[in-house]
DNA sequence: CTTTTAGTTTCATATCATGAAACTATGTTT
DNA sequence: AAACATAGTTTCATGATATGAAACTAAAAG
């Protein structure tokens, strides 16, 4: 018999995989669900997942509407989410550049990490002009998606960036995406070259993206900020430049708050 | 029709309350805690702390440094947490008045609600001068607390009022604290009259605060928007005015782009 | 090396979560 | 208005399952 379970699992505590589904059942598009809902995507027991939704509603952990009977999120993980949230502090260092940033160009600046092989956006700046660029914080992509993905991607070890395109192959968003895996790297390998990249139309059609990398102590890229405008013709001859170097001089910067020391072998 | 005991739990699940209680016991200063310490924060049998642990880690919501065995929050409950935040409407349409707030005095601006009888910090926008206000997003602190705390509870039923004063005892944070109840009520009768509050390192030595209300559709106060500046000498005669009226039309328009939410009653 | 402290694993036990079923409440169709 | 349909709530006998004392290993401290 296989009694031992080789990963680090002591042992399985059923409830809480059941309440923690419960939990992981909700998600940005679907922030409310009735009792009915939930037994649905959770296949519990009608009764136990009244009992389990009542006692994580007891401890604010879900809320239910009085009127509708709904279920959502409840403060307490926002709270919770909070004190993770105020422990990244490449957010921290890159909050005031992010501002700058986007007080400078008008545009919607983001800020995102590689986190368990996704792109994690740990910071937004919502731009004045009239572009939606439907990025909330806390949101994952797959690693290939868009300018910070590309960016973060192009950093990493060449066998990291085929598990990745292994796992999550690339994707058509719009009709600009790359789909092929050898131009796809071609690219990153460009991006590495210039120390920026600038998409255009790639990930949200007629939307142009310019991001660089920001590296900590160890040299390492740990994240990536970019801007998204609007596309206009002769934006590449006239503007793109001045934005670069906005971006580079910022990334730059936070990069050397973060620990990052230039170029010194060791 | 006889309830049951008049509370809405149907039955309660020990699991569930050990392991919430294990995240709950987790906060904004103690992020990193060992088996021992949550054994003695919780009071549960180490081996059942263990488990439970080992369960959250495995579902990422909690995180364990490899190295010192230490816990952490996980990065799911950052998730969790980003949904909820991004459900806040107030905060959304707040948002760019933050911004704007944050440039044109170059201070901190901070955005708070009434939550379950106390001031939740849902938006902050860090100024570029040297004060240190340390209030991360999702902090809670009594609603007697500073200047969105008065300014809350300033539009508040009385008897709510009261019953707040009641649970949680007025403070003092400075020096400059009003601890004295009846000096406290005629304060908010002023704000009401106000229409904002100006006060001079009441929570903070050395910071003035000026903040206002944010109404709803129904003209309740829902939430309070304030800037922290440090003080001045003749800062009361010379620029106090020019701040309050900026603040005031940023929330002015707030309160009416504020549209609609679900009615909660009527 | 010895002691102390912290983390991990086991397993017999009865506590505790379980879910089928009966129920209420509310909305929809005839 | 009754009949039907759908969603939420409560009960309680049952045994599956969470429990914790104890024995263990690992790693610091003395």
């Amino acid at each position: 018999m296989n009694k031992r379970e080789d990963n680090e699992t002591s042992y399985r505590v059923q409830v809480i995989d059941r309440v923690l589904d419960i939990l992981d059942s909700f998600t940005f598009e679907n922030r409310e669900m009735g009792l009915t809902e939930v037994v649905e995507k959770t296949g519990l027991n009608k009764a136990t997942a009244k009992r389990l939704l009542s006692n994580l509603t007891r401890r604010k952990y879900l809320q239910q509407d009085s009127k509708t009977k709904k279920y959502r999120l409840g403060l307490r993980l926002f709270e919770l989410g909070g004190i993770v949230f105020s422990s990244f502090s490449v957010r921290k260092t890159a909050d005031h550049w992010m501002e700058h940033l986007r007080e400078k160009t008008g545009s919607t600046v983001l800020l995102g990490v590689i986190m368990e092989d996704q792109l994690v956006y740990l910071g937004k700046r919502e731009g004045n002009r009239m572009i939606r660029i439907s990025s909330e914080i806390g949101w994952r992509r797959p690693l290939n998606y868009g300018m910070l993905g590309m960016v973060l991607l192009a950093y990493q070890d060449i066998r990291y960036v085929e598990h990745i395109l292994d796992r999550y192959p690339l994707r058509a968003y719009t009709s600009n995406s790359i789909t092929e895996k050898e131009k796809f790297l071609t690219r990153l390998g460009a991006i590495r070259k210039q120390g920026y990249v600038i998409e255009v139309g790639e990930a949200v059609e007629g939307v142009v993206g310019i991001a660089a990398p920001i590296r900590n102590f160890s040299n390492n890229v740990v994240a990536a900020m970019g801007i998204a405008l609007p596309f206009r013709k002769g934006f590449m001859e006239k503007e793109s430049d001045t934005y670069v170097k906005l971006l580079k001089s910022a990334c730059n910067d936070i990069s050397l708050r973060v620990g990052y020391k230039k170029r010194t072998k060791n």
